[in-house]
RNA sequence: ACUAUCAGCCGGCCAUCGCUCAUCGCAGGAUGGGAGGAAAGUCCGGACAGCAAAGGGCAACGCACCGGUUAACGGCCGGCGCCCCGGUUAGGGGUAGAGAAAGUGCCACAGAAAAUAACUACCCGAAAGGGUAAAGGUGAAAAUGUGAGGUAAGAGCUCACGGCUUAGGGUGGUAACACCGUUUGCGGGUAAACCUUGCGUGCUGUAAUGCCACGUAAAUCAACCUUGGAGGGCGGCCCGCUCAAGCUGGUAACAGCAGGUUGAAGGGUAGGCAGCAAGACCUCAACAGUAAUGUUGAGGCCAGAUAAAUGAUGGCCACUCUUUUUGAGUACAGAAUCCGGCUUAUGGCUGAUAGGUUUU
RNA sequence: GGCCCCGUAGCUCAACUGAAUAGAGCAUCUGACUACGGAUCAGAAGGUUUCAGGUUUGAAUCCUGACGGGGUCA
């Protein structure tokens, strides 16, 4: 199952609730990595790996370049989300991703960022002590 | 080739991976649809929904030449008036354009005086006093302009030609209005100052609203009230109307219990479905109309998410920049209930119409 | 998505019932005082009143439209 939905990134496995995403923000683990910062959760195993992404809206004034970054980052997420899925425990993972640079950047950049961060969370996750 | 207006399209194709909705399938999955002219600003107008539907008056707000158009509009179309440009002719452009002769206010500085005029001045007169507004000169604006008569000096005091204006008339036009002749008068500007007149307008908005699920609050405190009534409703106010919670004891004031309204503090939920995608819809053609627009016929189905889909990478082609390669880039910009307008942001290509210049 | 408010010197605010040089404090600069600096005193500079258009003789003020900023909702 987990490998035949290996490149996808569907419904499911977005953060929707508007609940799950206040809880995440009052009591999430903060990470900085240039040019984002992430707070990320653990959660029980029924809610599965999810993922919001942001972009605040005083960088990007215009509607048309937030929803470009936000196409890039979940592009970027949906090529190396398999990062996450080598973990040793069956808990899930709520997470936020929010781009904090203040220029429009380009796929290579915002790929390579995503990368590091999961292997950075994936880290943290498999090594808890 | 250039300028203006109008209409249309935005990079094209291929490969791989992916998102959202619908349909089919037990499932893996397959097929099909998937941003705009402004989706923007929220400046107007509606549809739709809820609340309320005895009224009357006032206030508030909006609009303001005429006719047409429309579901409606402050939009649009056509005309009229005014203003500006133009060998001041043809023509082009702009225009929030009722009323200043209903009333109130304001008009700095300068000036005699800024709106019931009189400083210098002119005339009569011995003076007291009276008559007058031409000349001075400031200002954005100075008491209807020019000429003649008239007079002591003057003055629409009179006359001629004008300007504006009142009333009623004739001709043309649906009308605004234009022209003609009669007549009343001479009252500076400002209504995007108050205001007056005419016409119109319920309020709140898809986070409306309805249903389902989950959950709690039943309680506490304060104030007021229980038919001589707190408070609620009828658009904001008033009148008026209407709804509205009581018993016991006591002669009464009041007390007790109960109830009602408002506020404080506090508690709970913030999930799902509908609304929500076939409509003042789109394309083409014909007809009516100067046009906006309308009618008829044929064909079509064209996003529907909810921390919010419509994308990423690679290759080729087209264009621009950079010194060739390399490289960078390809307008403005991203639906959120839906329509009709307005305003603003906008690079390029194509087509049509109009204009003048150059070449043949 | 709806509704509401505000834009004045580098900063914080006046002047908002139209009137001609837009004012005050802090900050800046210059001079004096001091051995130097601070404080103090004197003086100066700094404004397309967010922008564009209109009404008016005259606009920061009135009207319209843009631009920018902020607040609020079940």
């Amino acid at each position: 199952m987990q490998g035949l939905h290996k490149y996808k990134f569907g419904k499911e496995e977005k953060l929707k609730s508007r609940k799950g995403i206040q809880l995440l923000f009052a009591s999430g683990n903060k990470l900085n990595q240039f040019p984002f910062r992430c707070l990320w959760l653990r959660v029980p195993a029924d809610e599965g790996v999810r993922l919001a992404v942001s972009v605040s809206s005083r960088n990007f004034k215009k509607a048309v370049h937030r929803n470009r970054i936000k196409r890039l980052m979940r592009e970027a997420y949906r090529q190396h989300k398999s990062i996450l899925f080598e973990r040793k425990d069956s808990r899930g993972i709520a997470f936020v991703i929010i781009y904090t640079g203040t220029e429009m950047p380009v796929f290579s950049q915002v790929e390579k960022a995503v990368k590091t961060l999961l292997e950075k969370i994936s880290g943290f996750i498999n090594e808890p002590h």
